[in-house]
DNA sequence: GTCTATACTACGATAGAC
DNA sequence: GTCTATCGTAGTATAGAC
């Protein structure tokens, strides 16, 4: 309780609270060019402090990125654990979270970037990653367990066909998260942005295209 | 002609040629780390030469960079044009040019992790890449325009449904490229290695399994 | 809570001896 | 073709004044 994710709750209610400006700059950064190509001189001079300052922030660097990182996916948990647990059936189910987890990566383009780099840079760190490390884990591993959980229960029910769980989630993950995070890539593929309101519904109409011909049964 | 892609014939055919070799060590410290991950004093010292060696053989650590982008995806350019190019219908083709895709990626673990990084890391340069990103990019647009033209075609002749090909597109990277990308994350999902042949025989059914009931007509 | 100053290490890149 | 030495910059992090 002595210095718990909770701590400073008097103050963080109203000042102007560097802190959270530090995770916005942090995170745009971050998603461009990762967690080796950001100084934290570069992060400071955006936020308009000194280098040194942020140390009373952040005890380190990995501190400072597990904590967006953290918070990006707390924002998406949010927003996901609601649509999946509420009513209908599997296949109403998954598409309903497809859709919200779309919006939810449409929203801010930072967020896909940062999630599907997350995934690669997760060798680059110590093994131990400490509190915020297991924040991380754990809320990603929720926001997995949820999705699997529902495409068992779907199979089991006879609403989709038999396909392998893993197999599956790793489609929808690229056909959500990789889709996002393409950037220029994909951008020059789609001939646009990949952000606006048409491209967007557009993704949900191709990911309900596919899995209704793909996974229903 | 005096210092383009294929000098040095006479050298590098028998001889030890660090060349190659800072490129296969770049290649995987590049593929675990990234760009900016990666230090030139740690390739040069995996390779057995001092820092100050390599800039012999490469001009910056940029070109070293696009040397091996471009070397991966010669690799698989190599492999998926004459898959593209054989005979048969457009569903045959996509699925046997995705067979041998998987089958690329699958060969050594770098080189989804490199292409995938590639899509993000372009930001993080100058616009300019000379020649060898030239070469880079050349090679990019001519796989993506292969598959392209052959989703084309078999929407055209009534062999697939017709889906936004830019979409497609971005849906089969995805289930490629991003699934042996995902490093230790796809391994904790699928519950062991990416590249094992069973796994990668799981892999393609899957797409397989996907597509036959979501593309083809 | 922010600052200056500093410690120490590493970075990419160049010069020039051998 | 590799080496040592060096340049100038930037990296993370700490100490301590204000």
């Amino acid at each position: 309780m002595s210095r718990g994710a909770g701590a400073g709750v008097r103050e963080s209610l109203e000042a102007p609270g560097s802190r959270e400006k530090i995770l916005d700059v942090a995170e745009a950064l971050f998603a461009r060019r990762g967690f080796a190509g950001v100084g934290l001189r570069e992060v400071a001079l955006a936020v308009g402090l000194g280098k040194s300052s942020l140390f009373h922030h952040f005890r380190s660097k990995v501190q400072l990125y597990l904590e967006v990182l953290g918070r990006v996916l707390g924002r998406i948990d949010e927003r996901l654990r609601p649509a999946l647990a509420a009513g209908g059936g599997p296949a109403e189910r998954l598409m309903r979270s497809l859709d919200v987890l779309v919006d939810a990566l449409a929203e801010h383009p930072t967020t896909a970037r940062l999630l599907l780099r997350g995934l690669f840079e997760d060798d680059a760190f110590p093994a131990d990653l400490g509190p915020e490390g297991d924040t991380v884990e754990r809320r990603l591993a929720s926001l997995i367990c949820g999705i699997e959980a529902l495409l068992r229960e779907g199979i089991e029910r006879g609403a989709f066909r038999r396909v392998s769980i893993p197999h599956m989630m790793q489609t929808l993950i690229g056909a959500t998260v990789y889709h996002f995070a393409s950037g220029e890539f994909g951008e020059g593929l789609i001939g646009g942005s990949l952000f606006s309101a048409e491209e967007v519904r557009r993704r949900k109409e191709e990911l309900r295209a596919v899995l209704d011909h793909g996974l229903t049964a």
